[in-house]
DNA sequence: GACAGAAACGAACGGTCGTGCTTTTCTCGG
DNA sequence: CCGAGAAAAGCACGACCGTTCGTTTCTGTC
């Protein structure tokens, strides 16, 4: 029982690894296989299907990404500071980690357009993300760090396009500057976001 | 000679509006025949590679979004309209069209980690766009739209985000506040651009 | 309407894909 | 250290992949 769980585990982090840099439709199971050292058969009795796999490559990544970006977020103070956590999170997490940046980024890119259980899944994250990015700015606006009226939904709109952005700029054009662009993108958006004065 | 021309701009047009859903790894010879009417091997003859296919769909959609968007960009006023009409037509490019969205926020997302002749093209036109906006940006400057000590790059930096979310919000989670969100956070930009008073 | 060249076709290739089986090897509690 | 059950391997399958090649059909010109 343990011997299994472990190797699905190591499987599943290598495949994050492989669909990071070639997509989740490009990842195989005979490549997937090669890289773990596991027959092809060895390594599909795992799993009920490839779509399956891809499915659960998703939802240990999104594991992670609670743990290590929305956790840590949340152990720092209310507010602003928060928020800001979070933002320095986020933006470590696609540093580090794959090697291909964020897997999240490019399955959206790739699925958004074919329904089934990936794009389903992809969703859900998308959505509990979305959700946990908004309750976070939402204690900001509690403790009066940013304005009463702030519209929350355009505020995670616009972080999530500076995660975007971000990644684009450092993994398309090899941009040194990305990291430094995308924190002067956050702190004008932050800083539209306190009170008049 | 006239009609070998013509088969081939079908041939792409197809093939750029399946890879807008399925990437342009995910295009194959087989469909994109099926799709087109055409033999497997009377298509192939329009093209060196498989890869060569690729890039030429690319360099199809490079050419018309010069034509839909950067064109009537420039055919308006100098200055900030002029940076508005950039983003409006900017917007609609990426709405309607192909079927799966912008074709090159897929493929970035797709071969931003895989070097090749794909990802040299894709390189190619991103630098020309982002050059592009940037010399439409700076005319706003010129005009005295703008503030003078304007970071260029990092406008074009923050622009690029805002289409990013759009078609992120848009695709993904079929918002359909997405362009509402859009000129929102366009506005933002734009007034944070403005001299001071 | 014959003729040359372009365009499309049909069939086949070696390879790899995802996925079933059966069999062998490993793991670990008694 | 042995035996049961889990884990991995081996092998084979049908389908489809990109690509090649020889043949057939179309197109436009004199």
């Amino acid at each position: 029982m343990t011997k299994g769980t472990e190797t699905r585990a190591a499987i599943l982090d290598e495949a994050a690894a492989i669909a990071s840099q070639v997509g989740l439709g490009g990842l195989t199971i005979g490549t997937l296989a090669t890289r773990t050292g596991l027959s092809k058969s060895g390594l599909f009795a795992h799993f009920a299907s490839k779509e399956a796999l891809q499915v659960d490559v998703l939802v240990r990544a999104r594991d992670q990404f609670v743990d290590r970006v929305l956790r840590p977020a949340i152990a720092t103070p209310r507010g602003e500071p928060r928020v800001r956590a979070l933002f320095e999170h986020w933006l470590a997490w696609q540093q580090s980690g794959l090697p291909g940046g964020c897997i999240f980024i490019d399955a959206v890119s790739e699925f958004d357009d074919q329904d089934g259980p990936v794009r389903d899944e992809l969703l859900r994250s998308e959505r509990d993300k979305a959700e946990s990015v908004m309750t976070i700015a939402a204690t900001a606006v509690a403790e009066g760090h940013f304005a009463e009226g702030l519209d929350l939904e355009q505020f995670v709109f616009e972080l999530e396009g500076i995660m975007l952005t971000h990644h684009h700029s450092s993994r398309m054009l090899r941009d040194p500057r990305a990291t430094t662009r995308a924190h002067t993108a956050f702190d004008r958006l932050v800083e539209s976001a306190r009170p008049s004065h």
